[in-house]
RNA sequence: GUGGUAGUAGCUCAGUUGGUUAGAGCGUUGGAUUGUGGCUCCGAAGGUCGCGGGUUCGAGUCCCGUCUAUCACCCCA
């Protein structure tokens, strides 16, 4: 019979070890952080009814939205985010959870878009959400979190880019664009990338007369430092009310990560990001790698202070930022910070006697216990091929013993990158092997780091 | 969804104006003194040349379609 060829659909993928490990690894990462700053963990199903997922972000985002008619009729949609899931959560279970309520969430959402590098169909978001407060300290810790977030994974050069809906909206208003907010700020969105010739043009296209234009081409054109931008737009929006406060939030921001010690190459204000996404409603936050930037953000969000309103009559105002793992991953390993071969535990034993299989697994359990994973070769193989295996698999340590030692109650215990090897008495005294074991852990960890 | 580029072993690729059994390196696997790894040497496995159709005596090589990847548009993590 034929076989059906194994593959699997565009822009889905499979995970192999090498790649799972540190996929893992950043979840955990992402956890760790989270739970540090008083996040608490939810889930909610993949599957939602269309009509709790439609309309919220755009018009693109509905199309790129995976649907379908279950089997009882009911319209269903594959979440496309995790934000819009949390907006019913909150609505949902807010009077059980009470406000303020910070909840992560860790789980793959589906576009059906055209893959790229950094982009496929289905991916995980690693999302942190803070609803039911509108200070600008949620705003602060939203992006002390991404810093730390960033941080905590391993990576040096990365900006934060900030901006604040409300003072865009403040822009449109005084320049009579409001009908055209969403061609005005996609155009601005591309200023950096395609200059500002290209943006001219494409804004006359949106029907914007040559003094509308000109001005949204000054907006996107303001340089400087954060503080020289906070002037300029504090001068801009003057008598604005909506615009006035975007501004000061931004300067409460800015200034609260000054004082919490972020360095200034981290964060930028920038006036450009305006987020395609139409719920935010305040600051907006982009995330690029400074050694990658055309793999795009890898970790965004913003307030959107009206999102849960579509589901609840209750004031529900949210803030919260998404890393993109997978995309992440992409970038990390395009610069070739993945490693190739991760190590699968941290102990080898091998079976080098097969009469002696009983003491190979009271061997492995005295070193779990002893807070190391462990694993024991499966064959009686030659040992020069089991010393392989353990190597190429990156084990630290090595466990050899044979009739000889195992007669005499002792192991052979070797450190597989210094090659160096000592014989110690367990059967006994099994805090022997414990002990040995944690002076040899020691000593490859400072040659890791030397 | 639209357009550009690409598709040969698990990976990186070679394959001369279309010509007979499609190659290399790395990796995998077995061996080179029945107790010690990353080096070396020898051997082996592994390919419907992405898939389908067409042109031709003959197609990995040319043409068309299709799928996948990638880039751009669009959007975004």
């Amino acid at each position: 019979m034929a076989l059906i060829e194994p593959r699997t659909l565009k822009g889905f993928r499979d995970f192999l070890p090498a790649q799972m490990i540190p996929r893992e690894k950043l979840m955990e990462t992402a956890r760790t952080v989270y739970r540090r700053y008083g996040f608490v963990p939810i889930d909610t199903p993949a599957l939602e009814l269309l009509e709790v997922l439609t309309g919220k972000g755009s018009e693109e985002t509905d199309r790129q939205m995976y649907h379908f008619t279950d089997a009882g009729g009911r319209e269903v949609g594959m979440r496309f985010d995790l934000t819009v899931p949390f907006a019913r959560f909150a609505a949902q279970h807010i009077n059980e959870l009470g406000t303020p309520f910070k909840r992560y969430h860790i789980a793959p959402v589906w576009r059906g878009e055209t893959p790229q590098a950094g982009r496929f169909r289905e991916f995980v978001q690693c999302d942190f959400d803070t609803i039911g407060t509108t200070g600008v300290v949620s705003d602060i810790e939203t992006a002390l979190v991404i810093h730390e977030l960033l941080q905590a994974i391993g990576i040096d050069q990365f900006q934060i880019r900030i901006n604040n809906r409300q003072v865009l909206a403040a822009f449109l208003q005084a320049q009579g664009l409001e009908n055209s907010s969403t061609a005005v700020l996609r155009a601005l969105d591309k200023f950096e990338k395609v200059g500002g010739d290209q943006v001219k043009k494409e804004l006359e296209n949106a029907g914007l007369n040559a003094l509308q234009a000109d001005s949204v081409l000054a907006l996107a054109a303001m340089r400087g430092s954060n503080d020289e931008l906070l002037s300029q737009l504090a001068t801009m929006v003057t008598g604005n009310e909506i615009g006035e406060q975007g501004v000061q939030r931004l300067r409460d921001l800015t200034s609260a990560l000054r004082a919490a010690g972020v360095p200034e190459s981290r964060y930028r204000i920038d006036v450009s990001i305006a987020r395609g996404l139409d719920y935010y409603t305040g600051v907006v936050f982009e995330t690029t790698l400074g050694e990658l930037p055309s793999i795009g953000s890898i970790c965004s969000g913003g307030r959107y202070d009206n999102l849960a309103g579509l589901y609840t009559k209750q004031y529900l105002p949210g803030i919260g930022a998404s890393l993109g793992l997978d995309r992440l991953l992409a970038a990390l390993e395009q610069l070739g910070r993945i490693p190739k071969q991760p190590r699968s535990a941290d102990v080898f034993i091998a079976l080098f006697d097969p009469n002696g299989i009983n003491d190979y697994f009271r061997l492995a359990s005295i070193v779990r216990a002893a807070g190391w994973s462990a694993e024991v070769f499966p064959e009686s193989k030659k040992l020069a091929q089991q010393l392989k295996y353990a190597d190429q698999r990156g084990f630290r340590v090595a466990l050899i013993a044979g009739s000889d030692e195992l007669a005499k109650g002792t192991v052979q215990i070797k450190d597989l990158m210094n090659k160096i090897s000592t014989e110690v008495e367990w059967r006994e005294n099994p805090e022997q092997l414990s002990q040995a074991l944690r002076t040899m852990m020691r000593l490859s960890d400072d040659t890791l780091l030397a």
